[in-house]
DNA sequence: TTATTAATTCACTATTTAGTTACTTACAAA
DNA sequence: TTTGTAAGTAACTAAATAGTGAATTAATAA
């Protein structure tokens, strides 16, 4: 039936991604600093060698790991095909979405934060993230530019600085939800408290772009 | 001439204080995971069991460190007398305290992101914390309702959120200038960048809080 | 002066750490 | 069936690592 059999023992392919699985949580858990690369070996049932022969070394692996979220959400990005639909929608629509990947995938936000902490050395020599960048910062200027047109959007917003924006309500509220619950004495991590918080986001963001 | 000897040899204050100087620029430079005690003790001068000494380990040694960089905001912004101006200069006072405190206190955010990686284990256990938050939390509710009975702010804001959205916009800008740059390809990180990002911000609060 | 206390130092441990050397084993093409 | 290649393993190293035990030294009060 099957063309491959069904258990490869050896499998260089599977081996790649129980590491990158597995870097994954640990780089998030502990930031770069933190993690152990004994421990990814443990969690992803490889040898640490073969970290080392795939990746290089634990910088290297980090990147890899740092470079896969980033494909991941401009990806999913793409996927919501923002330029077709009402400018508005289109706005309300990727609040929506930042927020949700951030709620869902929690460890691209702390990637992010542990790569910031090292102040970009590792994405610097990244090949790839420039050229899927690009896409997704022309996108947010091409709804702003709908929005002047058809009259809904005030004119002379920056796409970068609403970018900026968009991504900071939803982020800084996620990731600092912990340190924020001891600071308003408030649960910031319940369902309830997250749907607040994203209506809230989006009103923002609506009153930011709408004309006058 | 002086009440006390110029230089003490033994000065238990003196070396408390430079044990957390050194461990506040350390653990903001590399995270909690990352950072080293035996740097801490070069840094600060100190024998490294001092540091076990004064503050026991190296996670209490964290939570003092995280206390006094809460303690430093929250009084600074208690001498901004927020309440004391008009509702509209207040918030503007506020988003510019923020964003110029942010940008002078970089460790302020990276402690603060350590801390959350963690998920607040640490400042959970401090006793200090939550009171010195009251004051600052009901700060801006006292300036929206002001803003509210004076016609100049819309009724129904949680004042939380508000608080929030204020540090969201101004810490996740400056904490992610690094990959920003490189996402956006732009240099987040001059003068000018920086004055038109707090343009922006207090434009952004505005927008939210003004009566329509 | 002497006894007490607290600041400081030194030398140490047990464990963990990133990274390596040298090997074995499975697979597939010839 | 042979053989080259790549996947995978085990055992190791040198340097760090958080944390300690025990001694020494300076200031101070009796």
């Amino acid at each position: 039936m099957d063309d491959k059999p069904a258990s490869r023992k050896r499998d260089s392919h599977a081996t790649r991604k129980r590491i990158l699985a597995a870097a994954k949580k640990e780089f998030a858990k502990k930031g770069f600093g933190g993690a152990r690369i004994d421990e990814i070996a443990l969690k992803s049932k490889a040898n640490k060698r073969m970290i080392y022969h795939y990746f290089g070394n634990k910088e290297a692996l980090f990147l890899k790991t740092l470079e896969d979220a980033y494909i991941d959400i401009r990806s999913a990005e793409q996927g919501l095909h923002l330029t077709a639909l009402d400018p508005e929608e289109a706005l309300i629509t990727l609040v929506k979405f930042t927020w949700n990947y951030y709620l869902k995938n929690p460890e691209f936000i702390t990637l992010v934060n542990s790569e910031n902490l090292h102040k970009g050395k590792h994405l610097k020599k990244s090949q790839i993230i420039e050229e899927i960048s690009n896409k997704f910062v022309s996108m947010v200027g091409t709804i702003l530019d709908k929005g002047v047109a058809s009259g809904q959007f005030r004119a002379g917003i920056d796409p970068v600085q609403l970018n900026i924006t968009i991504a900071a309500i939803g982020y800084y509220y996620l990731t600092n939800r912990y340190t924020g619950a001891i600071v308003y004495q408030r649960d910031l991590d319940s369902k309830s408290a997250y749907e607040e918080r994203l209506n809230f986001n989006i009103e923002t963001i609506l009153k930011l772009v709408r004309a006058p």
